[in-house]
RNA sequence: GUGGCCGUAGUUCAACGGUAGAGCCCCAGAUUGUGAUUCUGGUUGUUGCGGGUUCGAGUCCCGUCGGUCACCCCA
């Protein structure tokens, strides 16, 4: 039994989860990168103060936080937005509008860890900066929708709820609820459906409001709503407005958030949301003390419920595997039948490896079917055999099981070419 | 931060309060130039850690660390 254990809520990755990671961190940059989204990246850590002065309560409580040699106050990023606007606003002027941003990295949260949940996860965050046309909006849940497909998941398997902060403040200027009671009203219909009816009926009252007027207006706001009439029309337009359900629990935790909010959840198990996002036109004011005054909107996708997800769904599982090995399997392995050749094999495999192709060998001599065998083990397509034939090679295909010599001198072109044909091999492995 | 369940070999799991075991994996051999199957042999543990009860604790009690699930909230 080992002495030490991971820290708490914190993660190996072993080949398998590495394999996933990368999987899911490539296809999130691809599908951004095929919407004209740039990478960028901000530090791990950044002062405390600097999520202090963003968020309400809930990051706060949640900060992986603590003091450094020289007693300053440090964070681990639970979130890259912080970063993102402070690196907005200090140079906004380099940068033509709109600005479309992305990130991928790991964040931190100081929490108990649950099915879905850790303390260090990977986020992808997708950010759109200096335009505040509904178009904004459009295409970031376009491209939301777009990364989860990518995945091979389908229009049966996820959801987006999709609301807005404003029909609500229009709701309260209607009943001409002071401004000061949003906040606290945002988080009642937040909880209203998980929250026993009588405690919201309560909570309401304290600031002038029922639960009945409350729930009408629910009823009535559907996606005919004029709030969300631009963003239909971008929406349907792209053939993309079928993913899309309105609901008006949805005002997101989080305080900065201004106008439309949306996240993505699946359909099918029960699990958390699978990302979540919206429009944050205040931030950048806030962060630059009123310097920049940029609208903004994004939204983040974590690592960890997608994983679950994907390894839930078939046609995503499909592609997770071939992932898996594609990133563990090498294309050929050099057998050593005969030690004398050894300083000949090694030879071959450095010429192979300098064209490009993947390939292992024994360290130190083995009996040929034990070679063979790691061969297998590793998914070679190829058993390249150095023997007393020398300077013949024998070429095997392990999934054919056919073989052929070759003089070493034409070894690497001919590998290139066998590798070029399609596999063929038999359909279980 | 609060609560439930769990913690035994690399791994999956057994073991009535009484000598810590099995399958798989791994290594070697049967098989000295060809992959399966099979067979044989072998390595591996301060039972997460620390206290307590007991003649005796993997087992019961307390604490602690970790895992897991839920609350809270969210990626």
């Amino acid at each position: 039994m080992a002495s030490f254990q991971t820290v708490k809520g914190f993660r190996d990755f072993f080949p398998e989860e590495c394999a996933l990671r990368n999987y899911i961190t490539e296809t999130w940059r691809s599908v951004a990168r095929r919407y004209g989204f740039v990478e960028y990246e901000a530090p791990l850590v950044e002062e405390t103060n600097l999520y202090r002065k963003k968020s309400g309560d809930e990051i706060t409580n949640q900060l992986y936080c603590f003091l450094d040699k020289a007693e300053r106050e440090i964070s681990l990023r639970p979130e890259v937005t912080p970063s993102l606007a402070r690196m907005a606003t200090a140079r906004q002027r380099d940068f033509k509008k709109p600005i479309k941003w992305f990130q991928i990295g790991p964040c931190f949260r100081y929490e108990e860890p649950q099915k879905g949940r850790g303390r260090e996860f990977i986020q992808f965050n997708a950010d759109i900066l200096g335009d505040s046309s509904p178009a904004t909006s459009a295409e970031l849940i376009a491209l939301a929708i777009d990364v989860v497909r990518e995945f091979g998941i389908s229009a049966d398997d996820f959801i987006i709820r999709l609301s807005n902060r404003e029909i609500w403040n229009t709701f309260l200027a209607d009943k001409k609820i002071a401004e000061e009671h949003t906040t606290t009203f945002l988080s009642i219909i937040d909880k209203i459906e998980r929250a026993r009816p009588e405690e919201t009926e309560k909570k309401l009252g304290l600031i002038g409001l029922t639960l009945a007027e409350v729930r009408e207006f629910m009823a009535s706001t559907d996606e005919s709503h004029p709030a969300f009439a631009a963003l239909r029309e971008n929406l349907t337009a792209r053939g993309l407005w079928q993913f899309i359900k309105i609901d008006a629990t949805i005002v997101r935790g989080l305080a900065y958030y201004t106008g439309v909010v949306f996240e993505v959840f699946d359909t099918k198990h029960g699990l958390r949301a699978l990302a979540g996002g919206g429009t944050y036109d205040k931030l950048c004011s806030l962060m630059s003390d009123g310097g920049v005054d940029m609208p903004a909107a994004g939204f983040a996708m974590g690592d960890v419920v997608l994983g679950l997800l994907l390894k839930q769904t078939p046609g995503a599982q499909m592609k997770l595997t071939s992932a898996y090995l594609a990133a563990s399997s090498i294309d050929a392995f050099v057998v050593v039948a005969d030690e004398a050749q050894r300083p000949h094999a090694l030879a071959a495999v450095q010429s192979l490896r300098a064209a490009g192709i993947r390939i292992d060998y024994n360290f130190g001599a083995q009996k040929v079917g034990k070679q063979f065998q790691t061969a297998e083990d590793r998914k070679a397509r190829f058993a390249i055999v150095f023997g007393a034939e020398y300077p013949e090679v024998v070429i095997k295909n392990l999934l054919a099981r056919s073989q052929s010599a070759v003089p070493v001198g034409g070894l690497v072109e001919e590998v290139q070419k066998l590798l070029a044909e399609p596999a063929i091999g038999p359909l279980i492995t």
